[in-house]
DNA sequence: TATTGTTATACTCTATAACTATA
DNA sequence: TATAGTTATAGAGTATAACAATA
């Protein structure tokens, strides 16, 4: 049976719509929650996080030291307070997490020429052979969520999360750190056209 | 406004892009973070909660205080295990969630009648009182996300959202719990705010 | 034997203070 | 004096195992 649905709702047709009433049927009702951008967020990211996880799991990568392996890769030399910047993780917790990855021989701490404090970061030619594998991966995963959602879904949702960017301000960064850090924006990368099939209906 | 990011739109439509070249400029090339779904939800969920965490600060409530609250308010005499699996929190972690809201006089353990190793939860009248105070603050928090998204932005931020319920299945409930566990999707109250007042200029 | 709430515990993530060596 | 990396530590959030009371 589940016929939920009181749709006798006034016609005020507010940005926030808030007063319902409550179920009748034996259904949960979540009632301001099923609007709330925040709770809703916290799901998705825990459910698309475990589906990365898994998916990662044969390589043994968590999200966090690939983001990392990505930002090296494809931006060798800069430092650690850069990178760990741009992830929004304090250089303080980047240490372990760089640690993990150089001591499996995929990222390198090289000592910087002109200013002997920081450390420059490059993967090495094993990391630069793992993300590419890795990025097999990652596309497998999207690809799920591009099924669930349709491609276009999936394209909406990426440009509306890049839209949020910024948002609250909390982002975790270090006190100098918040210079000019750039937002993850997809450029409008053309070449290489993956096929474009496999859209659900 | 929100006028960044050109909409080209390439015409194949890619489902996944994935090769682009490296940055020419002095900002950080994310690569393939830029479309990725969790590192971009993970960053939304983390700025979201910022702006929460601050709005609900004279409350002194977090997150997953609220979300019980909400929940008893709307479902009372649920039991704790019902309430903590509509959330995804394990029961084990719910016991000193739940304390904390008891403690504050906001929600109450009652013995139920017919099974009485568990126990149903209500609002009392103090938290009663504080929910509706609590919807005000809520609906600033939403307000100003949807002064970013626009309101349509955020209505289709939520449908997207809702769409990836259940993706990944790695939900964090416990064994039995996840008995017949409907999604939290927003009903079709209000009708769909085609385009209502407060459009971000 | 299974379930409800509970305790104890551990592991991950995140946050703050302070140290070192450089600048 | 300020910065880059580091250490130590504390706090949330989340995970499993095991127990008492009840079904």
């Amino acid at each position: 049976m589940t016929d939920r649905r009181p749709t006798r709702r006034a016609a005020a047709a507010p940005v926030l719509s808030t007063a319902t009433e409550p179920e009748a049927d034996g259904a949960i009702d979540y009632g301001l929650l099923g609007e709330s951008v925040g709770f809703l967020l916290k799901r998705a990211q825990m459910a698309v996080f475990a589906d990365f996880i898994a998916t990662f799991a044969t390589a043994d990568l968590r999200p966090a030291q690939f983001s990392v392996l990505v930002i090296v890769g494809r931006n060798p030399g800069l430092k650690q307070s850069q990178v760990s910047a741009a992830l929004s993780i304090k250089r303080t917790n980047f240490v372990p997490l760089l640690d993990s990855l150089e001591d499996r021989g995929l990222v390198k701490r090289k000592m910087a020429a002109t200013d002997r404090r920081s450390h420059a970061l490059h993967l090495t030619a094993k990391g630069t052979a793992l993300l590419k594998d890795l990025t097999a991966l990652w596309e497998q995963h999207e690809r799920r969520i591009a099924d669930k959602l349709g491609a276009d879904g999936r394209s909406q949702l990426l440009a509306l999360l890049n839209g949020l960017d910024g948002f609250g301000g909390g982002d975790g960064l270090d006190e100098a750190d918040l210079a000019e850090l750039p937002p993850p924006a997809a450029k409008p990368r053309g070449r290489r056209p993956a096929k474009a099939a496999a859209e659900p209906a």
